[in-house]
RNA sequence: GCCCCCAUCGUCUAGGGGACCAGGACAUAACCCUUUCAAGGUUAAGACCGGAGUUCGAAUCUCCGUGGGGGCACCA
């Protein structure tokens, strides 16, 4: 039962109710990752036959979010494909047609219950304490009856038939068989009476016209699971390998998310939808390997993953089951880590829009330069302005009491600061192969220790009490800047 | 209430009868490096849910319990 063999099918089948998160996106990522990896199709079908919670925005940002991971799909409703549309609402009477075999061969039936019929039946069955379920009053409906009571106007349903007895086995790729009684089954509703199909049906339908070879998906599914089994086999056709995917716990472990988890998360900062986490400063390499990570492993050493490392190593064997919390602080880890693996130039690349949105002028040059003193040091593209933008302002923000924090008085700073600024005026060239030794002898003189003259210049030059090297900055600044930056302390600290 | 799934450090996990006084990663702490902050390096602390059984031997298999999760819509 390798997945490496044949050519996959796997589709993503988002129902367009909200943004992209966490969890689809995993399931989108293992949906590609065995496309790509079996030379298959990424297919991406839009679930909207819910006209009630149907959301304009919805399939837009799941494009973007896609787009933005680099999952891109071979077939979509956008692009289309050979087994176009690629949207529930608009093979309606397919569905339709599928139900009515269902209905010739008698797994399926009409029924005629109102929702307020049924509504009553469900309290009743609630105040005895016995789990909701359809009560079969149209289950043994003549045909004839059926028909007339259409052809009358009738509102209508049609129902699966789930045999009455016996059981039915149903095998899950992670779980393996699961086995439940048929009398805990219920006869679903397949089409409304709105014409729409319902998921159990729409689903499997498309599954099967769509030749999907591996349906992967939720483990709320799981409840259902034997039911869309049921409406394979009623149809006689082969089943897919079923994959359930565990779900997602809260950080804590503590249950899942949940709607106030998700707002809760958003209001912390941390990114629950994948359309903010580009803005919260992610990379969608870090958040590709973070979230492929959520629930599978390779071995008990590899956890840097490329979106071709995965590809290469990813198998649905490895899936684990159990369901897993969201570890926040691993996604900085991995960005941390997939940051520093950037190249220079890609790094310069991404970190530029930041500065810019800040409102710097950005000089390619000096960008180079800046990026390789930050790379490492960068967690999140978020922080690289406040890290950085020194380098671009004119004027820095410096008050007397942030240069002289550091035990120093403002006399010895000032004489400090002069005294810094006579070197590197003196100097034809000030870096850090210049400037150190000198700095330090100016320490000495002033029975001072180095390190506080390296922190007073380091306020002075970039306002900050955290910044890259000092030997790194002065070069890139350039002598000017320097000076002029000296120049701006000496006349605060004179004051 | 009923049905289903799951169960190893705080979190993600390796493990599929002896290689495990249980390995890795994140987070935490300490130290080294060091002009600050990172990065890097070294180290520390930290887990097999409980009970029966099978077996010469169980984290690994079986059963029961417990805990956690999911589902019980003309939503998906």
């Amino acid at each position: 039962m390798s997945s490496k063999q044949n050519p996959a099918r796997v589709r993503f089948a988002p129902s367009p109710t909200g943004f992209l998160h966490i969890g689809s996106a995993r399931t989108a990522l293992y949906d590609y990752l065995l496309a790509r990896q079996t030379g298959g199709s990424f297919i991406l079908r839009i679930e909207d036959t819910d006209q009630k919670r149907y959301q304009e925005s919805a399939e837009e940002d799941f494009t973007n979010a896609l787009n933005w991971l680099g999952l891109l799909p071979d077939e979509s409703p956008a692009q289309g494909g050979p087994h176009s549309p690629y949207r529930q609402s608009l093979r309606k009477d397919l569905y339709r047609d599928h139900a009515e075999r269902l209905i010739n061969s008698g797994d399926a039936f009409y029924c005629f219950c109102s929702s307020e019929q049924l509504n009553l039946v469900r309290e009743e069955q609630i105040k005895r304490n016995e789990t909701p379920h359809y009560d079969g009053s149209c289950r043994n409906l003549s045909r004839e009856e059926a028909t007339e009571r259409i052809q009358a106007g009738d509102s209508h349903v049609i129902r699966i038939k789930v045999p009455k007895s016996g059981n039915t086995t149903v095998t899950d790729f992670l779980r393996g068989e699961i086995t439940v009684e048929n009398s805990t089954l219920d006869d679903m509703i397949l089409i409304k009476s709105n014409g729409f199909a319902v998921y159990h049906l729409a689903a499997i339908v498309d599954d099967y016209l769509m030749a999907i070879t591996h349906v992967i998906r939720g483990s709320e599914w799981l409840p259902t699971f034997p039911i869309h089994a049921l409406i394979y086999r009623a149809f006689g056709w082969k089943e897919p390998y079923w994959v359930h995917l565990s779900v997602l716990l809260k950080p804590d472990g503590k249950g899942k998310m949940s709607k106030r988890d998700t707002q809760l998360a958003q209001d912390q900062g941390l990114p629950i939808f994948i359309k903010d986490m580009e803005e919260l400063g992610y990379i969608p390499e870090s958040v590709i390997n973070w979230i492929a990570l959520i629930g599978w492993s390779y071995d008990d050493k590899t956890e840097y993953f490329t979106i071709e490392d995965l590809i290469k190593k990813f198998s649905l064997e490895k899936l684990n089951p159990s369901p897993a919390a969201i570890n926040f602080s691993k996604l900085d880890h991995f960005n941390g880590l997939h940051i520093r693996n950037l190249s220079i130039e890609d790094f310069a690349a991404r970190i530029k829009p930041w500065f810019e949105k800040a409102g710097f002028t950005v000089d390619n040059n000096n960008l180079l330069q800046i990026a390789s003193v930050i790379q490492t040091r960068t967690k999140k593209l978020t922080e690289v302005v406040s890290m950085a933008g020194f380098f671009f302002q004119k004027n820095i923000d410096l008050t007397l009491d942030r240069i002289i924090s550091d035990k120093l008085t403002a006399t010895q700073a000032a004489e400090a600061a002069q005294k810094i600024k006579d070197l590197f005026l003196e100097l034809p060239e000030i870096n850090g192969e210049t400037v150190e030794q000198p700095l330090r002898d100016i320490a000495a003189g002033l029975e001072l220790k180095a390190g506080q003259i390296f922190g007073l210049l380091r306020e002075i030059l970039t306002g900050q009490k955290i910044s890259p090297p000092i030997f790194d900055i002065i070069p890139i600044l350039g002598k000017d800047l320097v000076i002029q930056r000296l120049d701006l302390a000496i006349e605060i600290l004179g004051s």
